[in-house]
DNA sequence: AGGATTTGACCAAT
DNA sequence: ATTGGTCAAATCCT
């Protein structure tokens, strides 16, 4: 038992070790290809609310950086959609959460774990409403199929680190475990039931993002 | 005990 | 006045 778990394990760590990999490269391409998102995500400008449900976040432009109030920056925003927000190889601290008018579900509000080393990241959380035509499936099952809506704002100036971890993953496993740790706890926090990786929901992640990426203002 | 999360209040933009 | 983003004290968790 024990060493089916310790497989497990380093299964997982593999695992985590090789979405980070993945991660850090899609972070990569994603900011060189931000340019060209921030065109598409900002020229949707006066969109009409030809929305209903499926839409998502509706940051304000303005950013008066030290303000208290509205300082997320809609013109660096990128969207995706995706089974495990959490994952995306990056330590989140949550800092807020509210629930918006008209949705079902609040918003989770996540800054940098790494701040106060200048990186100004943050994301929100929301889980998508589906209607599930109040069947028979069971409330797990809905929430296993929950989608969730993650707005990224801002750079990671903190990825350095975690790039790092792609050029020399092997040297510090020490580093590897906690983070799996963390992100293990990151993700009961939330509303996340699973404490496993699972691996398909992980490669759904990938494809999602690839998919979503420039689905930034959708 | 220290760190992370929760939650209500505060503030700015609309 | 309403809404959404952030702050910060209280609470929870390890």
């Amino acid at each position: 038992m024990m060493l089916m778990m310790e497989s497990m394990r380093s299964q997982q760590e593999l695992l985590m070790q090789l979405f980070d990999d993945v991660i850090g490269c899609n972070v990569s391409v994603a900011s060189k290809l931000e340019g060209c998102l921030i065109m598409s995500t900002t020229g949707d400008d006066d969109d009409g609310p030809a929305d209903d449900g499926s839409d998502q976040e509706q940051a304000k432009p303005n950013n008066s950086a030290g303000q208290k109030g509205r300082r997320n920056d809609k013109q660096r925003s990128r969207a995706l959609v995706t089974h495990v927000p959490h994952y995306d190889g990056h330590q989140w601290r949550k800092y807020g959460q509210k629930n918006i008018n008209g949705r079902q579900h609040p918003r989770n509000y996540y800054r940098c774990a790494y701040r106060e080393r200048k990186c100004l990241a943050t994301k929100t959380i929301e889980q998508q409403e589906q209607n599930n035509a109040g069947t028979s499936s069971s409330a797990i099952a809905g929430v296993e199929n929950a989608k969730y809506t993650v707005v990224y704002y801002g750079d990671h100036t903190c990825k350095d680190h975690n790039i790092s971890m792609v050029q020399a993953p092997q040297q510090q496993p020490v580093n590897m475990d906690l983070q799996n740790g963390e992100m293990a706890q990151a993700t009961a926090n939330v509303q996340e039931p699973e404490t496993d990786l699972d691996l398909p929901a992980l490669l759904e992640v990938f494809d999602n993002s690839l998919v979503d990426w420039d689905d930034g203002k959708m």
